[in-house]
DNA sequence: ATAATAAAAGAGTTTTTTATCTTTTATTAT
DNA sequence: ATAATAAAAGATAAAAAACTCTTTTATTAT
C-alpha cells in the first residue's frame, strides 16, 4: 500500500470543524462570514466547503443569510454546539456505536477481540468531543495561540 | 449527507486486523490457513482479502506458502506483532503524527484549536494498539468469548 | 515429468468521497 | 422595479477506496 491517508475524521468533517471554529471566532460581534472568506481562512476548496456549510445549515448547527451582507453566522445557542455535534452531523455517530472492526453489532455480549480494549479509548474520545464546545474554544483560544491555515 | 460511514480504521485495515487475529488463533499448532478460510471466517470478500494478505505478507507481518498444503501462518515472532503494526502497515502512521484537522504540521508550536485536547486521546490510543499483540489476544481470548463473524 | 493446489500478481469494475462548475433562489440596496 | 449580492441547489468530474475476475508463479504429491 502506498502513502495512504486515513485520519480520524473524514475530509468533509475536518473542513466542517475548521469552518465552525472560524465562523465562531468571527461571530462574536454579529459579523457574517461569506463562503469565500471561510474557504480562504481554512484552506478548503470553496465550492466543496459551500456544500458542507449547506449541510451544517440544514442541520441547524449554523445560521445563514442570503443576499448582500449575507453569509454564515452563529448565535449564542449555536456556540453551544460541540465538536461532537459537528462530527455527528457530518460523519454520523458511528464512533459512538460501531464496532472498531466493522462487525454488525458491538456489545458486551457479542464483543470482537478488540472490543474491551477500545471501549475506554472510545469513552474518552467521546467525552472529549462532547465537552469541547465552540464557545469554549472561543474563550480559551482568543489570543492567536492556535492556527487553522496551513502556510 | 447520507448514511455515511467513517470508522476509526479503513475497511482494508479492519479486514487486516480480523485476518491477523484469525490466523493467529489457528497458528498455535503449525496450521496453515487458506485465503478462502480466512475470508469466510472474517466475512470479508475473498479476492479483496487476498490483496490485503499479500500486503501483510510483503511487509513481513505474516508468512505464506504456495502450493498444496500452503496458506498463511505465523511463527512466534509474527505473534509479537501488535495491532499498531497492522494499522501502520495498512493505514500508515498518520494517527501518530497527523493533525486531527488535517493541517500540514502538527506540533506544540503550531497547534490547531483541538491539538491539546486530542493529544491525550491519541497518546492513549497509540499506547493501547501498541500494547495489544496478537499473542496477547491469543492468550487472553482462547475460549470462544469473542467473535469475528457477523452472523 | 505431470497434475493439482494455492498464493502472487495483474488488470479491471464499482462505489464512495472529494472537488468543480453552473443555475436558481432569496435578500438587500438603489 | 432593477441590479447586485450571496447562499442553495443541481449536475458533473476527478480521485480514492473497495471489490472482482483472470493469469501467472511456486510448491507439493503422484
Ligand atoms: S464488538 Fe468490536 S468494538 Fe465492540
Ligand atoms: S495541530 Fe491539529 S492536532 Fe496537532
Amino acid at each position: 500500500m502506498f502513502q495512504q491517508i486515513k485520519t480520524m475524521f473524514s475530509k468533509s468533517c475536518e473542513y466542517a470543524i475548521k469552518a465552525m471554529i472560524f465562523v465562531a471566532q468571527k461571530s462574536k460581534e454579529e459579523q457574517r462570514v461569506g463562503i469565500k472568506e471561510i474557504a480562504k481562512g481554512t484552506d478548503a476548496p470553496e465550492h466543496f466547503m459551500a456544500k458542507i456549510m449547506q449541510d451544517l445549515s440544514r442541520r441547524k448547527l449554523i445560521h445563514s443569510a442570503k443576499g448582500p451582507n449575507g453569509g454564515f453566522y452563529m448565535d449564542a445557542s449555536d456556540l453551544k454546539n460541540s465538536i461532537a455535534d459537528i462530527v455527528k452531523a457530518i460523519d454520523g455517530d458511528t464512533i459512538y456505536k460501531d464496532c472498531v472492526l466493522g462487525l454488525k453489532v458491538c456489545s458486551e455480549k457479542n464483543p470482537c477481540p478488540v472490543h474491551f480494549e477500545f471501549k475506554e479509548i472510545k469513552k474518552n474520545l467521546i467525552k472529549m468531543i462532547e465537552n469541547n464546545t465552540l464557545a469554549a474554544f472561543n474563550e480559551k483560544l482568543d489570543s492567536g495561540k492556535f492556527f487553522l491555515r496551513n502556510k
